[in-house]
DNA sequence: CGCCTGGATGGCACGTTGTGTCATCCAGGC
DNA sequence: GCCTGGATGACACAACGTGCCATCCAGGCG
């Protein structure tokens, strides 16, 4: 809790080495669940790869799946924050389609970090295919998504637009979001392909649902 | 007890033994979760009060919450059912509408049943509300509709169509359906509510996204 | 510098979850 | 009546997840 005003400089040791626990926990649950399945390893397990006792994983996260939720959440985070600094003469599906290739597409200083994610990502999408509970973590990653994805398109829309409306362009850009990274997933292309990769297939999706959903006849 | 001559069950004794106690054990959790929230139950309580053995529990349900899923998917299958069989000269926006209005609106023989599964559908969704493993039946739920959407909107599509636009449109379709339940299960209104019961909801969902997706300007 | 305080950690105990295994019981067919 | 497959129950057990307390260390104070 730092009730500091301004930008803090540097947050405390205490807080970097947390965050720097969190991340080594997390990485490793992921490297562990992609080799041997989430079934397949016990928590215990994942905190002794971590060096941390079965007690403080627990601090950390409350069940034994959700200890990958931080690499899953990566590339939505900088999605939403860049939904929101998108400049206002764009339309929402242009802003979404920038947002959505600057999150999937590694690049800048920390693009290798990118690409880590986004394969540890479809490593662990492998691995939920057989583990419901594994799978479940994806499901509320997407779920949390959608309910924040809410009020960043609500700035960017209409002032006086449904709420009912607001919320189902959330569920339809997550879900394209979301099929973008299992169609990806499931295939064998590389993060920065620039024809199959996940940011090429995100617009695909976006641009299918807001131009193909109104389906056609039958 | 014996069986009655005549009125002939297709499904033998044991059958539809098994059917009942499932039904049994999913009534009873959803009344103790409605009651006590899913972290205040244990599974021992659900399968005494559906008499049966914390053994033969974990034989009809993976999990604690998982117990639940068959009053989630009723109104679901029916809708399956029905999108199905709709006839071949509707538009699929069409074809959606009707099967939502005839899965969401109490009707027929069975419409006391139905009424029930939604309001039990309304109790178990504030349940899940605090309880993130609750949560994740409902989204799992969803999930597994969602693919089951796919070949059946693939019938009702022409036979060229993209499959992911497909995957998209399936998508799309149950999170009108997913969203109309939330909303309804937030409000008031009863289950055959006219203006905001849940199958008006839901074809005001379907509406929005196939009209008002594309969002118009910023 | 030594002291103290708050937060992070580890170790332990415990209730609960979920599964393997075996014995029992009953419906349905010979 | 007998037999058999499947459903059930009872027990044991690994793993999950939490409460509790002792310990340790960073950072602020006299």
């Amino acid at each position: 809790m730092t009730t500091r005003p301004g930008a803090a400089a540097r947050p405390s040791l205490t807080e970097r080495r947390k965050a720097e626990t969190e991340r080594e926990i997390a990485r490793h649950a992921a490297e562990l669940f992609s080799a041997h399945g989430a079934a397949g390893v016990t928590a215990e397990g994942i905190a002794q790869a971590a060096g941390v006792s079965l007690r403080t994983f627990y601090r950390y996260f409350r069940t034994k799946e959700e200890a990958v939720t931080p690499l899953l959440t990566g590339g939505v985070r900088q999605w939403l924050a860049e939904l929101a600094a998108a400049p206002a003469e764009l339309s929402v599906a242009e802003a979404l389609e920038r947002a959505v290739r600057g999150a999937l597409t590694p690049q800048g200083p920390h693009a290798d970090l990118q690409a880590e994610a986004l394969e540890s990502t479809r490593g662990l999408l492998r691995a939920a295919g057989g583990d419901p509970a594994l799978h479940s973590v994806w499901l509320r990653v997407h779920a949390e998504t959608e309910e924040a994805l809410v009020p960043v398109l609500g700035q960017l829309s209409r002032q006086d637009t449904d709420p009912l409306e607001l919320r189902l362009a959330a569920a339809a850009a997550n879900a394209a979001m979301r099929i973008a990274m299992e169609t990806w997933a499931a295939g064998e292309a590389g993060p920065d392909d620039p024809a199959r990769g996940p940011a090429s297939l995100a617009v695909r999706c976006l641009r299918g649902l807001t131009a193909g959903v109104r389906t056609p006849r039958a």
